[in-house]
DNA sequence: GAAACCTGTCATATTTGTGTAACACTATTG
DNA sequence: CAATAGTGTTACACAAATATGACAGGTTTC
């Protein structure tokens, strides 16, 4: 389900990025390039990359400058950012670290490298789904070891409806439209019909059974409610 | 035989750390070098070894800043850090343990000094789990022995899939995505297709039988899990 | 240097999940 | 009590994910 993560090459030489791209498509990412600031702020209105890579060098707007720029805009202010810096140039780091940057890597560098400081930004940056269980009136759902259990008893839910009753457990008493579901469930862009999610509310009342699928209650005219409170 | 711990030295000056490396080896390791913080990311993410030894300073980013980072990447943190810092440097010693260093050493310094630290701080940090015999439901993995036994009889496992077990057995209940299981028991980033690790579950499946497979479980759209209990 | 062993990757089964449409049912409205 | 709109239920084709067996290259062992 974890569609992967978007990341943004900025950098004026078109074969330095290749080869990056290359590398970050090796390990699973999805790269998109801009020779230029301007370029790449389009880009990153538009597509809001998971992640920036950031030549420290290019004409016009120096790396450094592009940066402060993303990070003083509230919507992108939140999109990591690596800067590439030319070996030994100490003072470049000082100074992209307190504009916000999340890492910087000196040329040359190995892919392997790059990966793995991509890689473990992103961790430290990813803000961690909710990693307790939640537990309703005998009904648990531990995300950790990925499990649903009925007082005691597990529960078999596919994917769809484990993400649904998580969403479920952690946004209670509150109704929600099929379309918020779909978008909130299902990810942001996919075309599925809005009965779809009638289908999956009737799967996964099925799979609590009786003891407990009175806690997914229909609105009628609005949608669905997940609560322990009888409507 | 268990292969002889591998211990990466961290100094920009060259003398010293070949000086270190030969006591080292003659005392049983195996070392590794590198001359600055980066090089050091680099060769730790690929070999992850068991221990670092680091010079306090360093041109660039300073030894407590590279320590720092270490710990905060998840992948990284449980590798234990000595410090060596220059003679009455008190005030470093504290940051170095703010920073979580395991333990400091002054220059200079004889080598049986530096190999009885080195040593202390293996012993201390080295989880307990690692070195003790783990057990489930009949299935005993002992790591010394390096022998996996079912029932005590004999299990056959290929390298790949002892490693794998024994992260499973030390932890248990909690679902691993592939790319997880790559990053933990194959290193660093190895560029390996993600269906591997299915090839490999397979194996460890058929290695462990009918009777205990089950352990071994499959979190559609997910990964793996190890659990003693039932789906 | 041959034999035995590991590994990673394919191609191919097999299993499981998903979205839709059709129809049954229930509440609401006038 | 229609007439109607909103949900529930089910079946089904197709899509996606996983399991499996075979294979080729690479290592280690003897």
């Amino acid at each position: 389900m974890s569609a992967s993560k978007r990341v943004l090459i900025v950098d004026d030489e078109a074969p330095i990025r290749e080869m990056i791209a290359v590398a970050l498509e090796m390990a699973g990412y999805e790269c998109f390039e801009a020779e230029n600031a301007n370029d790449a702020h389009g880009l990153i209105v538009d597509d809001k990359p998971d992640m920036v890579l950031l030549d420290w060098m290019m004409p016009g707007a120096s790396g450094i400058e592009f940066a402060r720029r993303l990070r003083k805009d509230e919507t992108t202010a939140d999109i990591p950012i690596i800067m590439l810096t030319a070996k030994g140039d100490e003072d470049n780091k000082i100074k992209g670290l307190e504009a916000g940057v999340d890492d910087y890597i000196t040329k040359p560098f190995s892919p392997r490298e790059l990966v793995a400081r991509l890689k473990a930004v992103l961790r430290r940056t990813t803000p961690k789904g909710i990693e307790e269980p939640v537990t309703v009136d005998g009904l648990t759902l531990d995300p950790i070891s990925h499990r649903v259990t009925s007082e005691e008893t597990p529960v078999e839910l596919g994917p769809t409806e484990f993400r649904l009753l998580q969403f479920f457990m952690t946004h209670q008493d509150r109704a929600y439209s099929r379309s918020q579901l779909l978008d909130m469930v299902w990810g942001g862009n996919v075309y599925v019909e809005e009965r779809t999610v009638d289908v999956h509310i009737r799967r996964l009342r099925k799979a609590l059974g009786d003891r407990h699928e009175y806690l997914v209650q229909t609105v009628r005219g609005t949608g669905y409610r997940f609560s322990s409170n009888v409507a």
